[in-house]
RNA sequence: GGCCCGUUCGUCUAGGGGUUAGGACGCCAGAUUUUCAUUCUGGAAACACGGGUUCGAUUCCCGUACGGGCUACCA
């Protein structure tokens, strides 16, 4: 290919960012980079009554915690400036004109109101051939009306007028030839009355001018197609159209449908790649990242959502997704997420991920329990013992906080029915063979505890769980003789002697 | 309703005219772990249906069914 790739991802600023959304990026920027192209974020706030205040700097965020930073776009600026379509609001009324002299496009001042009545009583009204003429527009009125209307200053728009009896076909990058009736499609409103463009004219002027080379955007698009290609047509840049790529949609678990917000907040998993709070109504709405995800999970978990490498491999670095990322391997059907599968790539990329690595991260979650570390050692001791038993990043308090300071809970249903005298007497026994021991270390801590076991008469089994209990407060946690050997000596006869004095009560 | 797109285990998917239809998540069973998790082994589980084409279709074609998307001066 002679041009170079060039790819955008064109969000409108209304809210938190869908997975879906970041999975267009995703594919938008492997594709990108694997072709050594570039990557454009553009702002697309045409609709002004849907600006919402802090979505743009929300959408950067998310794409710096995925790693996938535009080249160009509002933040950075680049060669195209601006790319925020509100900003580029006087270069769209030129390209709707010429639409208009060149007889493919005309203005309408029917008013809203006339619009609603018309769907009302006209079933399955589209504004067409069928009824263009019926309207009020510059094809229906005569020329000096339609002079006397403009200078008066009255609201129109400007629509494009849709051919007859035409076949549109292209084709698409993921579903081959696709194909349709011009007869079918309405007369779509270009520019609207407020003078900002709708969506079909500043796609299309935009990514002429940002010399876009590749189109990929949800399939939700597919049916606007024959608008913005009869487009690239009338405005004479035929040869400079991208190729277009129509993502298959990402599929609520249960039932059918896109997934949406709403399905999260329901089944209660994120749908959002970060937290988002509505400056609105003050709502929050949670994202992968705060629940605990790893941006590399994430990343991860989303491509596999409609593309595969076509082996078994189903864990990508980023490297590697760009690596072998191909158009042609994305499937056409639409993907049912599944958070079951989601928390597993986080599970593996916790696995996968050293320790030095996590410290940042699990850090953070101590930090958010006020636990404050002065002993870097100690906590990538506690991470090599506990990082392969964390789903999710936020799992790290769960399951080390002990490590950390004392449980305040402890399980003694466990231990209580089977208690006896004998086990108190041993553990008394412990706490002083233990205060006395040269070594503290897992090995030979264990073979101390068994050694005096053995000499009180006790079976291991029956003495290991209340021990575990004594310094995690329940069943669960690593090695038991690991845990005592990193919390010490001193803090190992505590809790201990803590457990006592509680069974005593 | 109309138009467009889609359909392999419950889910994500591989495959492709002749295969024991492969993998992963989840689920079940066992082993290991004197807890729990990890890990390991095994198991149940799929080509929507009907016609063609063909020696042979899950694979190609056409229908049907089902599902989805769109149908705004929103993107």
């Amino acid at each position: 290919m002679a041009t170079k790739v060039r790819v955008r991802f064109a969000p409108s600023p209304t809210g938190g960012l869908h997975l879906g959304g970041v999975r267009t990026v995703l594919f938008n920027y492997l594709f990108a980079k694997h072709h050594n192209g570039e990557f454009v974020l553009r702002i697309e706030d045409t609709d002004q009554t849907r600006y919402v205040e802090g979505a743009e700097e929300y959408i950067v965020e998310c794409l710096k915690w995925c790693g996938l930073n535009p080249d160009e776009g509002p933040q950075q600026g680049g060669p195209f400036s601006p790319y925020r379509q509100s900003e580029r609001k006087p270069i769209y009324r030129q390209y709707a004109e010429q639409l208009v002299n060149s007889g493919y496009a005309y203005y309408a001042f029917d008013t809203p109101e006339e619009l609603t009545a018309k769907r009302e009583t006209i079933p399955n009204f589209q504004y067409g051939h069928d009824y263009r003429h019926e309207m009020r527009n510059s094809l229906s009125l005569p020329a000096d009306e339609v002079k006397r209307l403009i200078e008066q200053g009255t609201p129109h728009v400007v629509r494009i007028k849709m051919p007859k009896n035409e076949t549109v076909t292209f084709n698409d990058m993921i579903r081959a030839e696709v194909s349709f009736d011009t007869n079918l499609v309405d007369d779509k409103v270009l520019l609207k009355a407020d003078g900002m463009p709708t969506y079909h004219l500043a796609v299309v002027v935009d990514d002429y001018l940002m010399k876009i080379s590749h189109a990929f955007r949800g399939e939700e698009w597919l049916p606007s197609a024959p608008v913005h290609i009869l487009l690239w047509k009338y405005l004479g840049w035929e040869a400079d159209m991208p190729q277009w790529a129509h993502l298959p949609l990402i599929l609520k678990p249960d039932g059918n449908g896109k997934l949406s917000k709403r399905d999260g907040d329901r089944l209660g998993f994120p749908v959002y790649a970060m937290n988002w709070t509505d400056p609105k109504t003050g709502d929050l709405t949670k994202g992968f990242r705060e629940l605990g995800f790893m941006p590399e999970a994430f990343i991860n978990l989303l491509v596999m959502l409609g593309w595969n490498d076509g082996t078994d491999q189903e864990v990508f670095s980023l490297e590697e997704m760009i690596k072998k990322f191909s158009i042609e391997r994305v499937s056409k059907a639409g993907a049912k997420f599944d958070f079951e599968k989601a928390k597993w790539y986080n599970a593996e990329w916790i696995k996968r991920t050293s320790i030095t690595d996590l410290r940042t991260l699990f850090n953070e979650v101590l930090d958010n329990n006020g636990i404050v570390i002065s002993d870097e050692n100690y906590l990538d001791s506690v991470i090599a013992l506990v990082k392969e038993r964390c789903v999710l990043i936020s799992d790290f308090w769960q399951q080390a906080s002990f490590f950390f300071r004392r449980p305040y809970e402890f399980d003694t249903d466990a231990v209580k029915p089977k208690w006896n005298q004998d086990k108190t007497d041993f553990f008394k026994a412990l706490t002083v063979a233990f205060s006395q021991s040269p070594a503290w270390n897992s090995t030979d801590l264990e073979n101390e505890f068994k050694a005096l076991a053995a000499e009180k008469g006790l079976k291991i089994g029956d003495v290991m769980l209340p021990f575990r209990i004594m310094l995690v407060g329940g069943k669960f946690g690593p090695a038991v003789f690991d845990i005592a050997a990193l919390i010490g000596k001193e803090e190992t006869i505590e809790r201990v002697n803590h457990f006592l004095d509680l069974l005593a009560e």
